[in-house]
Formats: C-alpha cells, sequence, structure tokens
DNA sequence: GTCTATACTGTGATAGAC
DNA sequence: GTCTATCACAGTATAGAC
C-alpha cells in the first residue's frame, strides 16, 4: 500500500513516481481546472497508466489537494520574507520583483491558484481565512507602521498588497491575453513588465 | 425550430426563455467554468428542463458561444470611450473608475473571462489576437501622445493597461480571497479599492 | 413547445492476471 | 508493482409521447 503519498518511508522509484504523477498533474490542473481535468490526460502527460496513476494517488481529488498544500507555502514565501527595513520602498518593490520572477518561473502554479480562487477556493476557503489572512494583517500592520511614520506615502495596505499581487500575477494567469495584445515580442515582455511595476510602485509609495 | 438563438423572429415566451437560459449558464459557468459546469446545473438554476434547454441551444458549448460574443462588447466598451482629451490623468482615471464599477456590477462577467483566457482563450483566441489588439494598440498609440506631449509621465502604454485591468478585475475575481483577507468589512470595500486605485493611478501619471 | 424515457459517451475507479 | 479489462456513474444529447 503505496497510496500514502505523504508516508516518509518510500523507495527512490516511488518517489520518482509520485513526483512525476504531480508534475504532470500540476500541468493539467493548471490548464484546465479541477473539474476539466481528467485522470487519463495526467496519465498521458505523465507517461504512465492510469491505474497506475490510482495505485498511487487515492484519486484524483488527493492528486489536486498535494498540489494546493505544497502551493501555498511556496507561494507564501516572498510576503513572508517582507520584514522592517530603513528603506521600505526598496523593501516593497523587492517584494514586487520577487513576485513577478515567481509569475514568469512559476506560471502553472499561478494559475493552478487562480483556478481555485476563481471558482471559489472550494478546497482552500480554510487556508485562505487562516494562515493567509494571518500572514496578509501581520505585514499589513508593518506597512501601516511605515505610513505611520511617514516613510511611505498613505496608503490602505490591504489594497496595496492586492495591487502587487493582480499586476504581477496578471503576468502568469493572462499570459495568453498578454501576448495576444503585445504581439510577438515576448523576450522582454517580462523585463518591460519588471521596469513598469517598479515605476509605479516607487511613484505611489513615495512620501 | 427555435434553435437559432440569433433568430430575429421569435416570439416573446422564447425571447423570455432564452434569456432566462443565459442568464442561469452566465451564473454557472463563471462559477465552474466551462468543463465544470453541466446543463444540469443551468436547468435547475433557470428552473427549466434539461432537455427543454436544448430544445433552445444546440449544445452546452452553443450557449457558451453566444455569452462569450456578448461579453467582448460589453467589456471592450469603457476602453472604446477613452478618448482624448486635454486632462488625460482625469480621464484614465475616469476609466479605471468605470472598470472597477464593471468589476463590482459584473462579476460573473468578469470571471467568465477570466476562465476562458486562465485556460488558453480556446474559444476567445482569435477575438483577442484581432479587435482586443486593434483596440488596445490604438488607445495605447493615444497615451503614447500624452507621455511624448509630456502631459503624463513616461510609462509604457501596454503595461499601463494591463496593470488597469489586473487591478480591477482582482476585485470581481478573487473576490473570495480579497473577503477572506479582507474579513466582513465588505461594505465599503469598493469605496476603498477606488480610493487607493484612484491614488495610485494619479501617482504614477503624474509628470 | 414541453415533457418522459432513454441511448450514448466519457470518466473515475476497481478486480484480477501477470 | 504494473497492466488489461471492466464496472458504475454522470453527463450530453435525442426520440417520441403528449
Amino acid at each position: 500500500m503505496a497510496r500514502a503519498a505523504a508516508t516518509k518511508g518510500q523507495t527512490r522509484i516511488q518517489r520518482e513516481k509520485t513526483e512525476q504523477i504531480l508534475e504532470a498533474a500540476l500541468e493539467v490542473f493548471a490548464s484546465y481546472g479541477f473539474r476539466g481535468s481528467t485522470i487519463d490526460q495526467i496519465a498521458t502527460q505523465s507517461g504512465l497508466s492510469k491505474p497506475n496513476i490510482l495505485y498511487y494517488f487515492d484519486g484524483k481529488e488527493a492528486i489536486h489537494a498535494v498540489l494546493l498544500g505544497r502551493l501555498l507555502d511556496t507561494w507564501l514565501e516572498p510576503l513572508q520574507s517582507l520584514s522592517d527595513s530603513s528603506t521600505p520602498i526598496d523593501e516593497i518593490c523587492a517584494y514586487v520583483h520577487r513576485k513577478l520572477e515567481m509569475a514568469r518561473d512559476f506560471p502553472r502554479e499561478s494559475r493552478l491558484f487562480a483556478n481555485e480562487i476563481l471558482q471559489g477556493a472550494p478546497r482552500l476557503l480554510n487556508e485562505l481565512q487562516g494562515p493567509l489572512k494571518a500572514l496578509t494583517d501581520e505585514k499589513a500592520a508593518l506597512i501601516q507602521n511605515w505610513v505611520d511614520a511617514g516613510k511611505i506615502s498613505a496608503i490602505d495596505p490591504h489594497h496595496l498588497l492586492f495591487s502587487i499581487w493582480s499586476t504581477t500575477q496578471h503576468y502568469a494567469d493572462f499570459d495568453v491575453q498578454v501576448r495576444a495584445v503585445l504581439g510577438s515580442c515576448e523576450g522582454d515582455c517580462f523585463q518591460t513588465a519588471q521596469a513598469h511595476l517598479d515605476h509605479m510602485f516607487r511613484a505611489l509609495l513615495k512620501p
């Protein structure tokens, strides 16, 4: 019974195959959403057979749950590391920079998350109301301190975070639209975006 | 044969029922995406029977197509009306304002669109590369003129539009997350957002 | 024009051979 | 541990009564 995907005592092969499945599932779930994805697609994508996948995981839902579980940790890490600093504007812009890098390097994770939220976060609501809210409130308080100290302009911390999240993740989630509108100059799209967002948030935050 | 949903010569009842179906379908498609939605759900939501729905439309795909077709017209209308003006900053902020109002008043339309883009825009790609790109390029040129004339700060017009789209639509598409993070102060969430975005884009655009 | 009953297909999951 | 074969069910769509 290898089905406990979180079990420690796995052989190397077992670990490799579960990773192989999760990798394929991330690709598929990010592209088609939970309901739109089929185990068949994951099987084809991973090069394994359907029953073999169901040997390693207790079903479609279980695979999705593992992916979501891993997601939030890595997803919130940049915000975690937003810390007090003598130069708050640089600190926030560095956060914007990291978020944009994640949108570029992990677009599938971004879309997996977006799909989930967009459809009402049925499998993630508790995480949002618990850990996410706690972390957000903590960092919002930090930002509010900077406002009160006159180090940055008087903005609403929560809505600042919303603006950072939305503008950066847009380049992953709405990638198709971005490329359709920009034509075929994808090469430096992220560089231009980086400069634009840096400019925007510096202008906003300047006291 | 009433199946041609676009047919003109419809009775009052036929028009009412097709509207009833489209209204229900918008609700369902926006919540669950195309694949995640079933005709059963649309039937329940609309109070009609499943075969009755398939009498009025040629299938699930056809209903979705009608919704998407209507969407782009209304969706791009605010950008259409962005016009030359002696006070470009007010003009752009008015556009932001209209977009945010649409996110508040038509969240289902926003989510229908987001679902479609997120999953690669399989049924909308031509519209994006054609009409959307044309309109965007036209308005980007207008904004570039304002930049060249020194009326607003030196920003990239396309990325400015991306930032406007993402920040405003975020309040519709990621509504669940916004409410989870803010707690239960939804009452004035859109007012606060409005003030925040106005502040942000004015700071960005000030020459 | 609308309903009931049903055919057909795709999908999640299991049984049992190897 | 992995595969082939298959079940059970949900979902789209149609046929035909009314």
